[in-house]
RNA sequence: GUGGAUGUAGCUCAAUUGGCGGAGCACUGGGUUGUGGCCCCAGAGGUCGAGGGUUCAAGUCCCUUCAUCCACCCCA
């Protein structure tokens, strides 16, 4: 057989994260994990490979995550999986398997990790994508909410991440969700020769999402159209204005829009989002709401819930826009001459490293210039410099680069000298 | 899934009617004894996204394909 040689590349939609980068996805992760302690929530990690039957039960057979969007196998027995689309159903069936309800009333929840979506990649759209997902099950109340809510908000807003709007609106619950829902069909009906194609379709299987549509002709045909804040029964209405109240008293932000709808079934109650004018159409950087009846719909116990996902991709491209990454610490560069003074550096800088002082020296022989210009190229803040005179004498040249001073060190003041008297 | 734009050095981009593939930045070395940033000199770096076709001749024209980007759609 022929050798071909062949030009390996990454999946489409599939990235790969590299050294530039990682700063912000570290600062991204420990600074949510830190919060999300703060608050109460515990991290688990879970398989990126589930049955498909899960989230077909959990989203809903008719979204389109789960109708054209999952990524399906068939494992050598059969049976069909699928890489995770979300992480909520996920959660929800690891709560259930691991009978965390009986364990503890209110479990609070996040993981960190990929998800898959086969959709048509575009900037802040992948096919692999990462969330930090937020889960807070068993409470029914609207504190809840507004834990979840201002929760969100500080992660989002300690980081930095420019202007943001929080949009929030209520679908109803299981009492007067499906009033609405029979009213709206009813005057989608009449209207069915005004909407767009995608908008007729679903005026029958999904009728809420034709608020969503941004075509001027449905916009104009849902004039005069039944408003789901009209149909809010007492409890739905009391517990979204309870939410509102604790937001207002925390000081956030948000516009309740009764046309927010989300495309994942289980949600009830309060739904919401969080915007960006920045990102062009991939907006959305976080999303989340109420899902009060997936655990039982699942096969578990009644235990209402709700969370929030943060899109980590997008998340990052806010970072990189509204703010420079912080220095890293004091960077030491040993440049040595001849021989001996290199096993000397090695041995010094290796001192040095398990101290964890950043120190790097240059691999190959070199002149001492080309080493200070690899020494600036660095960043580094000091330079020790080591010849036969250093070695000589017992000390090395200690430059400050900023400055361009230079002394005499003894070696055994040196660490004293970089590290300060308080360490150790 | 639909429509459109773009693929040339590590990065940002040039290349006339089809006629020898370049610049800036970055990289490596040097500018005489052991000193960086600025400056100067030199060097290295390219299957011109991939495959086919037209032509004496293709980065340039045609077809196919892959990828990226934008919008739709969808969502985080």
């Amino acid at each position: 057989m022929v050798e071909e040689t062949v030009e390996f590349r990454s999946v489409r939609g599939f990235h790969d994260i590299l050294p530039e980068e990682i700063a912000y996805w570290q600062r991204l992760e420990s600074f949510s994990r830190r919060i999300l302690e703060a608050h109460g929530f515990k991290e688990l990690r879970l398989p990126v490979l589930e049955m498909a039957s899960l989230f077909k039960r959990g989203i809903g057979e008719e979204t389109d995550i789960v109708s054209k969007e999952m990524y399906l196998f068939s494992d050598p027995k059969g049976r069909e999986l699928c890489l995770r689309p979300e992480a909520t159903s996920q959660i929800v069936r690891a709560y259930i398997q691991n009978r965390m309800d009986l364990k503890e009333p209110i479990s609070k929840l996040y993981l960190i990790g990929p998800m898959f979506r086969h959709e048509r990649p575009q900037k802040g759209r992948y096919r692999q994508f990462h969330q930090i997902d937020v889960e807070l099950i068993g409470d029914r109340g609207p504190i809840s909410d507004a834990e979840i809510l201002i929760l969100l908000w500080r992660i989002l807003q300690g980081l930095g991440m420019g202007d943001l709007v929080l949009t929030i609106n209520s679908l109803g619950c299981e009492v007067c969700r499906p009033h609405f829902k029979s009213h709206l069909k009813e005057f989608l009906r009449d209207k069915r020769e005004g909407l767009c194609p995608d908008c007729q379709r679903r005026s029958e299987k999904n009728p809420l999402r034709v608020f969503d549509c941004k075509e001027a002709q449905c916009k104009a045909s849902l004039e005069g159209a039944p408003r789901i804040d009209e149909s809010w029964c007492g409890d739905c209405t009391d517990h979204l204005r309870a939410i509102l109240d604790l937001l207002s008293e925390a000081g956030i932000p948000y516009i309740l829009d009764s046309r927010l709808m989300r495309g994942l079934d289980y949600y009830t109650r309060t739904a919401f989002e969080v915007k960006t004018k920045a990102l062009g159409a991939q907006d959305a950087v976080a999303g989340g709401g109420r899902y009060d009846r997936l655990i039982s719909t699942l096969g578990g116990p009644d235990r209402p819930s709700i969370g929030f996902a943060i899109g980590m991709e997008r998340a990052i491209e806010l970072l990189k826009l509204n703010e420079a990454l912080r220095p890293e610490g004091p960077k030491v560069f040993i440049a040595s001459l001849g021989f001996r003074a290199r096993l000397f550096a090695f041995k010094l800088m290796m001192e040095l490293r398990a101290r964890e002082l950043k120190t790097e020296m240059a691999y190959g022989e070199s002149s001492l210039k080309s080493q200070m210009r690899q020494a600036t190229r660095y960043r580094a803040e000091y330079v020790l410099i080591i010849g036969d005179e250093e070695l000589e004498a017992g000390t090395v040249t200690l430059k400050e680069m900023n400055s361009g001073e230079q002394t005499q060190v003894k070696i055994s003041d040196l660490i004293r000298r970089l590290i300060g008297p308080k360490t150790p």
